[in-house]
DNA sequence: AACTAACGTACGAACGTTCGTTTTTTATTG
DNA sequence: CAATAAAAAACGAACGTTCGTACGTTAGTT
């Protein structure tokens, strides 16, 4: 009489692994094409699941790309707690974070879909806004940490985080030798930029 | 009995003129819609002509896409030429150059195009492949004017060039406001990192 | 029995490309 | 100069695929 609740859940569970199993199908695969590049065809065969099943689990390509950005701000949250760090300020934050998202930022699989992103807010805004909302809170939250000699702190902070985004980038996919070089310099201009002149 | 060469000439250019307005047609749209969100008909439409005749003037898409990587190569020229300056060194140079290079890479086109590039870069590096090569010149032109204390100077040419990159996409189809304030960043950061600490 | 997940198929539209044909321009004759 | 053959440019229809999406049906769980 009484549900079981072992098994509901179990139930639910799968359905949210499923769906999560799909989504980073259909991630590795736009990392690999693009987004207009794949298929709903395509996502479902990398997920092992049929066409239409895929139907099921989300209303349309749409949803599938705004999961993605969910997950993707998701992935962002310990960078934010590092720049929000109480009592910490400047330089001591700031070269840790740098690290810290430039590693992120230049897994081959982040930089391609940072790309992808990039690209999709010009051509469909729309979209692209889906994305571009943790982008603001890296900037507010980083802003208090650069020198207070710049006329405008929050275009600097700006700048600071697309620096390291495409540094990452440049970076991704390049041999270790490369890799430690772009981070190398990447620090070296930072350190130049926080200090104060 | 002679052929008449000015005739020659008037039809030669007609028809280069009409590949021009092609790869114009072509170009507007890539960069409102991406490379492959754009049809050949559109393209064709575009340029006032018909989806059979376009294919008269190119043997492909891709063939359409290279003409347009020649075209942007050939508008990096006058920038290559600055950094180039005989006699002039350092911050003297890097500054203009600066100004110069993002002022291009803002314009609502360049940005949106480069964008485009780059995504296009990691999903199929065949085709990226035929955009690097002014990149590269670029970052061999850079490299001189910056200070010798940069452990990897090549590496830090580079994130320069990434830095204005980015730094005009960010300020491309901003208010007038927003724009100038990502510029005074963009140099005052810049001068940071050109002198010495 | 009710619900859900999974499936395969079907649809109309759009894709890049090819094709045969017509129109326009150029070159070569009489 | 007029007539005509040759070439180039322009066209629109059609090719076979693939696209995103919708639908009806079947199998399995509660």
């Amino acid at each position: 009489m009484v549900q079981d609740q072992t098994n509901k859940l179990a139930r639910a569970d799968k359905s949210e692994l499923r769906r999560q199993r799909i989504i980073e199908a259909a991630a590795t695969l736009f990392i690999l094409k693009g987004f207009h590049q794949t298929g709903m065809r395509d996502i479902a065969g990398q997920a092992g699941i049929s066409l239409g099943n895929l139907y099921n689990h989300f209303k349309g390509k749409h949803e599938i790309i705004a999961a993605i950005a969910e997950m993707e701000t998701a992935e962002m949250e310990p960078l934010l707690d590092l720049l929000e760090t109480p009592g910490a300020k400047g330089r001591d934050v700031l070269i840790p974070f740098a690290k810290a998202y430039f590693r992120t930022c230049s897994l081959p699989e982040n930089a391609a879909l940072s790309a992808e992103i990039i690209a999709e807010i010009f051509r469909n805004p729309e979209t692209g806004r889906a994305f571009s909302g943790t982008r603001k809170r890296l900037v507010t939250a980083l802003e208090p940490h650069l020198p207070e000699t710049f006329s405008n702190r929050a275009a600097a902070a700006g700048l600071v985080l697309d620096l390291i985004e495409r540094a990452g980038q440049s970076a991704a996919g390049t041999s270790d030798r490369a890799h430690k070089d772009i981070e190398t310099a990447l620090l070296e201009m930072l350190m130049r930029t926080i200090e104060p002149v």
